[in-house]
RNA sequence: UGGGGCAUGGUGUAAUUGGCAACACGUCGGUUUCUGGUUCCGAAGAGUCUAGGUUCGAGACCUAGUGCCCCAUCCA
């Protein structure tokens, strides 16, 4: 799988995994898992997830765990433990022996879940949920703690037991984080980690009373597996403070890391397990399996090969902004995949009966027709059989064809596939003027397709004897939402369903698909993928797509049976809408008007630099905006230079470190960034120069103009030294020299780039910008 | 009102970590073809949410703003 690999486009969780082998971390081991709760199927969403989860361990030769989430016994069930099982497997991965539940680690947690409480970081809270929910506080009011908190460890320890024990009942209590009240995360608010539940469990039955939630059971799961890499989706980004809170805070050996992705959506499809289990309740959909469903079992049945669904996974890459994938990229995919798997074949779904008036009503004349065509690299025929009385496709003859209709009309020639030319020599008709059959005659020369006088004929279309062709079911299937995206409002995606997501057909095939076997592709030539439905005993083909049509396109534009997205303004909210934020927020710059208010030392810093210093309001305002930038600008000017080169330095480079360690942590002083900005101002370094200095001096501190020395950063202004990279860069890039020459005025920027990365950096650029423009 | 995220062609993702905005789908031409499929070739389409700033050079760094998503289940 490997060595096939083209060269894929990156993603950040590929970088992570990669960035942590590098630097050896885990010991170079990668281990990820795919956690479902065995509560439902598994759609095309969750395809998404196994793909990453699987695939990175695959990439970096480690392994991925299936393990089932099951902490909450009142949902789960074993049925869906093999649904689940099935599906991953044939989406073409597999877990070896590395199969977990949730289950199989109920007693170390509870363990750990003791040693919580003996280290008196949880206990046991006896408010209900509504008192709970009264004191928790809302998201901008902190929460008050519950008296629970108070409690012996002796006690808590007592009393989790008992709650172990069975003594209460379902609700009196609940073991909780003693995390942070007043945190903004609301999840760390002293998230509850185990409660009672006297229900039968799937797997432990009525072992226990008391089970872990999530947010406790999820890490510890990780971390006792040795999974190094937990990759979720978007809405667990502030359950990670509490998972890492329960890793650092558990008697656990191992340090797994959550990342978080977006999940997949795809247009005219709901995603949402609600809403598709309401599909299957209320009947709108023959079962989880229905193949107009977005379940992995679903679009089995409807012919999807698993390699199509991991191609399309693969495509639509990985990262954490919420959007939603067109679905013709995954139809793309299917005929892409199907169009090498799937066999040729021959069937008519809107018969239209030809008769052959010039052949013998009792021949039969079996012609060879290839399963493939020509430019697919596959082997093997089959015989169709010819006769007096045939069917074609309604939708192929047309009594007044239209311009650029180059299929059967009167008196015109096409050429059956793998058989004869015939011409149309009449129409009939019933009394409404509907035709109801057709009469050719056929060139009795061109058997197998090609006239012997070497005349050319256009068309070609396929048919089937109507005498020995088959009557088989055809499912059509079409997409079971008529709206791009069914879920945007709310609850009434009910009123988007399609009336004509199905529509089921008698057709005829051709007799060599008498005995296919179900799951077994065709391309029905000329209309699309089919597959032989799973379910029945009768042979009936699914459609799993049709082809393109460039004639549909082109001959009716109009009724697109793909309805275009209105051009729709990018959020744009409505003016009342904005105004009414603008209105209602306070902005930072207001935060700030208040703070120099109330704090008159930034208050007067702020106006000396702008009028000693010569600052704008705007840099003067930033280098006041808190004490940390602020006490450290006065450092730095109180050490001399330039004071705008020291405002520029700080305002950027300095505020871009602070901003993650914090002003007190930074290795370096204003003092330095005084020095340093000096030595840009004195030209002694060129500010790419500077910007390495800094690098160091954030990573290790030290003083400036040593660090110039010992890296070796002095500016070179040596018009000949840089006429001698100029010339070499020029020399060593032909062809985007031609292209500049020929007037490519964008690759100036390549050009100064290379130079200056040629000289380290330490080239002086406006004498760079000089001589590349003279020598160019 | 607090916190956590996100913003690049119509759509989904990239961008050597500050140096030619690229790839795929879709669209439109043409080519090939005993499938109006496939193949192949080509084109159009964004100057990276807005406004300032730093820099020789910004999609990327800084500041302010805007929009969208998520968080107050004893669900996962």
């Amino acid at each position: 799988m490997s060595n096939t690999q083209k060269p894929r486009s990156s993603n950040f969780i590929r970088d992570i995994i990669s960035a942590d082998i590098a630097a050896g971390a885990n010991d170079g081991r990668v281990a990820t898992r795919f956690p479902p709760e065995p509560n439902g199927y598994l759609h095309i969403g969750h395809a998404k997830a196994i793909c990453i989860d699987f695939g990175m361990a695959q990439e970096f030769g480690g392994q991925c765990h299936l393990r089932f989430d099951d902490t909450n016994p009142a949902k789960e069930d074993t049925e869906y433990v093999d649904g689940i099982k099935r599906d991953v497997r044939w989406l073409g991965f597999d877990w070896k022996d590395n199969l977990f539940f949730a289950s199989d680690f109920f007693e170390q947690m509870y363990e750990l879940a003791e040693g919580l409480i003996r280290d008196g970081k949880a206990y046991v809270c006896t408010l209900s949920e509504d008192e709970f929910r009264e004191i928790r506080g809302t998201v901008t009011e902190h929460g008050k703690e519950s008296p629970g908190r108070l409690r012996s460890t002796a006690e808590n320890l007592d009393l989790f037991r008992k709650m172990k024990a069975g003594e209460f009942d379902d609700g009196h209590c609940v073991l909780r984080a003693r995390a942070d009240m007043t945190s903004a995360n609301m999840k760390m608010r002293d998230p509850p980690l185990y409660r009672i539940r006297k229900q039968t469990h799937h797997r432990t039955g009525d072992k226990w009373c008391i089970y872990p939630m999530y947010d406790y059971a999820h890490p510890l799961e990780d971390a006792l597996e040795g999974i190094t890499h937990s990759l979720c989706s978007l809405e667990f980004q502030d359950n990670r403070e509490l998972y890492d809170w329960v890793i650092d805070n558990t008697a656990v050996t191992t340090k797994p890391r959550q990342y978080e992705f977006a999940r997949l959506n795809l247009t005219y499809t709901i995603m949402s397990k609600r809403k598709l289990r309401l599909l299957v309740e209320n009947g709108h959909v023959s079962g989880w399996d229905d193949p107009r469903m977005p379940t992995l079992c679903g679009m089995r049945r409807l012919g999807i090969p698993a390699q199509a669904i991991r191609a399309f996974i693969d495509r639509i890459g990985v990262a954490k902004a919420n959007s939603v994938v067109d679905v013709a990229n995954l139809e793309s995919t299917i005929r892409d995949t199907l169009n090498t798997q799937a066999p040729r074949v021959m069937a008519i779904l809107d018969p239209l009966k030809v008769i052959v008036d010039n052949f013998d009503p009792d021949e039969t004349d079996w012609l060879d027709a290839s399963y493939w065509p020509h430019d697919i690299p596959k082997e093997g025929t089959r015989k169709v059989p010819f006769t007096r009385e045939l069917y074609i496709e309604r939708s192929d003859f047309e009594e007044n064809p239209p311009k650029g209709f180059y299929r059967l009309s009167p008196g015109k020639e096409v050429r059956l596939r793998y058989g004869f030319l015939v011409k149309c020599t009449s129409v009939e008709k019933d009394d409404n003027g509907q035709i109801t059959a057709l009469h050719v005659t056929y060139d009795k020369s061109s058997r197998s397709g090609n006239a012997p006088d070497g005349r050319k004929v256009k068309g070609t279309i396929h048919w089937v004897s109507a005498t020995e062709g088959l009557r088989v079911d055809v499912n059509l299937y079409d997409r079971l939402f008529g709206v791009e995206e069914p879920d945007a409002g709310g609850d009434n995606f009910l009123d988007h369903l399609n009336p004509d997501s199905l529509k089921r057909i008698e057709a005829i095939v051709e007799p060599s698909l008498k005995d296919s076997p179900p799951e077994s592709a065709w391309q029905f030539e000329r209309n699309g993928y089919f597959v032989v439905d799973n379910s029945t005993s009768k042979l009936t083909f699914n459609r799993t797509v049709g082809l393109k049509d460039s004639w549909a396109k082109k001959s009716e534009p109009k009724t697109s049976a793909t309805p275009k997205k209105s051009p729709q303004p990018k959020s744009q909210a409505t003016t009342s809408d904005s105004d009414r934020r603008a209105r209602k927020r306070k902005g930072k710059g207001e935060l700030q008007a208040a703070l120099h208010a109330s704090d008159p030392v930034l208050a007067s810093r702020l106006s000396r630099y702008v009028e000693e210093c010569g600052l704008s309001e705007k840099d003067a305002t930033t280098l006041t905006s808190n004490r940390g930038v602020s006490d450290f600008f006065e450092a730095a000017l109180k050490a001399g230079g330039s004071p705008q080169s020291i405002a520029n330095w700080v305002a950027n480079a300095v505020q871009s470190v602070a901003k993650d360690v914090g002003y007190d942590a930074l290795r370096f002083t204003g003092e330095d960034v005084s020095d340093l900005t000096r030595l840009i101002d004195e030209n002694v370094i060129s500010s790419k120069g500077a910007k390495k200095v800094f690098a160091v001096m954030t990573e290790s501190g030290g003083n400036p103009k040593e660090l110039v020395e010992t890296l070796g950063l002095a500016q070179i202004s040596d018009p000949a030294a840089i006429q001698a990279m100029v010339d070499d860069v020029i020399a060593n890039n032909p062809q985007q020299t031609e292209q500049f020459r020929a007037g490519n005025n964008k690759l100036f920027g390549f050009f100064v780039g290379q130079v200056i990365r040629a000289s380290e950096g330490r080239a002086e650029p406006t004498l760079v910008n000089q001589i590349l423009r003279k020598t160019l």
